[in-house]
RNA sequence: GCGCCUGUGGCUCAAUGGAUAAAGCACGAGAUUCCGGAUCUCGGGAUUGGAGGUUCGAAUCCUCUCAGGCGCGCCA
């Protein structure tokens, strides 16, 4: 669709030629809707300054200019595919695209079933995306979601760019977590025979014990110094692994967790092509750093090593803290070294909370006096903090919601709703909800959230959509043994204003899908989605599709609509269910 | 105090400097002899936090200001 657009700019820039008026940054466009035709321009008001500019004034509005530039432009464009030129005030030109091109981007839509979005033009990148990093021995929370739902989304977008991608997951094994939690294990009396019942236990009950006892661990730290000092120590000891007793104790329970994080990955529809552990990048970033230190890219400061981000207009870190032990920015340093090791990338792209934007710019800072080459193919996005409605969530104050009680929530109000629905399909549903109400907001911005009312399971929904496919289908399996029809003439049909919108909507999926993917943004997938979803029930309400006298061209609209939904939702991580 | 980000109807939010600021939820009124009512139609509701400025044109860019969030040396 791209080489209309040039045409047009084209033929553009010629006519203005042709009147003396040149460099104009004249342009042509999408309108906002589909009421402005196909293709805008605001060639009128652009020139009409240059014009005033010049000696003459030949033309006294925008409008009369436009209608001039029209005229040329329509002797011009012989694109058969170009139907109408019209002009609008204040001085716009739009451009409408013919009715029989439009139906025939039906059959293109169908025939895209794996790449649909792709251009194919674009050149296959291979690139390495890390996104959810929970960690071990705490919760799985809906902020970990929230990544996990854009992270896999963002890849999905990649790929049908033409991109190999790989997924990668960070998990802090290691660190201040990790101690507060064992802390809070090694104070029951007995707790080797708590491990030992524990582990007859399904998982969900161990990763819970856990967490209740990093909170527990948390709050000790710091309201009670001796407690403070003992997590310290067990931090040392569980980084050098000197202490076999909690060596096995450690492996326990980063055991129990790393599985647990596997339930919910499938549940979620992700697989990971590679896991990082902080406890062995740690090592290399450790190194990096004394590597680094004589030629004054880090210093000493005091028994800590730092980076001085001020030369930079950032701030200071602390990259090896005074027990010579390497803190996130160090660790993060051997991660980024790491990847290139592993995976040849041409770009590397890090989701996480945009809580640590500021300190990730003075880390790429560090990155690129080290290791330019990685630094520069590096990029840092940073999703918005999911804030719950009711105040902040902590694991101190226990009013953390994870991942999975917000999926078996959902999961049971539905249940409710829909008694007779199968588990397979609640679960899909359930799943599908939840992550486009996560992912229909920009993909910078906070999220407020609202366990009842931010789920919607109608309107602006995930559910919305499913179900407009499984009504597709619906239709569809209705008319089966009179397949030929689906193949009748979509030449010179008399089509109604509803059938023209959806066309008007459904040949623009695959550029929508390269936007979202070039600016790493689903909610631009939701908002085309719900927008075609909305035509295609309108149009289905009011027109009938079985018996009519266009009945194969309804058909193959409604296929068409119904495997671009399917497509899109799978860009988006959700299935689609046949039937709901 | 310094830095980054965000302020759009009651709520959640959309809008590469362009046309009447787009929707969903909630609220009010309607639609089923017919392909799935998790649907559809109509309605009320917004001086885009405030004040200046740039521009033919500003929710969008600049300045100031108010409000909120996050970050600012040994957590991640």
């Amino acid at each position: 669709m791209l080489d209309i657009r040039r045409e047009i700019t084209a033929a553009i820039k010629e006519v203005m030629a042709g009147m003396g008026i040149g460099d104009i940054d004249a342009v042509c466009q999408r309108p906002k809707g589909i009421f402005h035709g196909d293709y805008t321009s605001n060639i009128g008001l652009a020139a009409f300054r240059k014009q005033t500019g010049g000696k003459k004034q030949e033309y006294k509005t925008p409008l009369d200019l436009a209608e001039k530039i029209a005229r040329d432009l329509r002797l011009r464009i012989k694109d058969l595919r170009i139907e109408r030129i019209e002009t609008a005030a204040p001085g716009f030109i739009n451009f409408w695209l013919s009715e029989d091109f439009l139906a025939g981007q039906l059959r293109e839509a169908i025939k895209n079933k794996k790449r649909a979005g792709g251009s194919g033009k674009s050149k296959k990148e291979k690139i390495m995306v890390e996104f959810t990093d929970p960690n071990p021995f705490k919760e799985f929370h809906i902020g970990h979601l929230y990544s996990n739902a854009a992270g896999e989304s963002i890849c999905r977008l990649l790929e049908s760019q033409g991109s190999e991608v790989k997924r990668a997951c960070y998990q802090g094994d290691v660190g201040m977590h990790v101690a507060k939690a064992l802390y809070a294990v090694l104070q029951i009396t007995n707790y080797k025979l708590q491990i030992t019942n524990l582990e007859k236990k399904e998982i969900g009950e161990r990763v819970k014990f856990l967490g209740e006892a990093y909170a527990y661990g948390a709050r000790d730290y710091e309201e009670n110094e001796a407690a403070k000092s003992a997590i310290n120590g067990l931090n040392r000891k569980i980084y050098d692994k000197s202490d076999p007793e909690i060596n096995s104790l450690y492996e326990k329970g980063r055991a129990w967790s790393l599985e647990y994080f596997e339930t919910i990955y499938s549940r979620l529809g992700t697989k990971f092509d590679y896991y990082y552990f902080e406890s062995r990048v740690g090592k290399i970033g450790l190194d990096l750093v004394g590597k680094n230190i004589e030629n004054g890219i880090f210093e000493q400061s005091g028994e800590a090593v730092v980076f001085r981000g001020e030369k930079y207009g950032f701030h200071t870190r602390v990259f090896v803290n005074s027990q010579g032990l390497p803190t996130y920015e160090a660790k993060e340093l051997g991660l980024n070294w790491q990847k290139f090791q592993d995976y040849p990338a041409n770009a590397s792209v890090i989701i996480t909370g945009n809580e640590i934007n500021e300190y990730f710019k003075v880390l790429m800072a560090a990155m690129d006096r080290i290791m330019p080459e990685v630094a520069s193919k590096t990029r840092h996005i940073g999703h918005g903090m999911v804030r719950l409605a009711t105040g902040k969530m902590s694991s101190r104050k226990g009013n953390v919601v994870t991942g999975e009680r917000l999926l078996d929530e959902v999961k049971a109000c539905l249940r409710r709703e829909y008694p007779k629905m199968d588990e397979k399909t609640l679960e899909i549903v359930a799943v599908g909800a939840v992550k486009y109400a996560l992912l229909k907001n920009g993909i910078g911005l906070e999220i407020i959230f609202n366990l009842d009312a931010s789920i919607s399971l109608e309107g602006d929904s995930g559910p919305y959509l499913q179900y407009t496919y499984a009504r597709t289908r619906s239709v569809l399996s209705k008319v089966k043994s009179q397949k030929s029809k689906v193949k009748s003439t979509i030449q010179n049909l008399k089509l109604e204003m509803e059938e023209l919108d959806l066309l008007r909507t459904i040949y623009r999926f695959p550029e929508t899908v390269e936007e979202a993917a070039k600016n790493f943004s689903p909610n631009i997938i939701c908002f085309f989605m719900f927008d075609l979803a909305q035509r295609f029930n309108l149009f289905y309400q009011r027109q009938r599709i079985i018996g009519s006298e266009n009945e194969g061209f309804r058909l193959l609209l409604t296929e068409s609509v119904g495997r671009i939904i399917k497509t899109g939702l799978y860009l988006l991580g959700i299935e689609s269910p046949e039937k709901m």
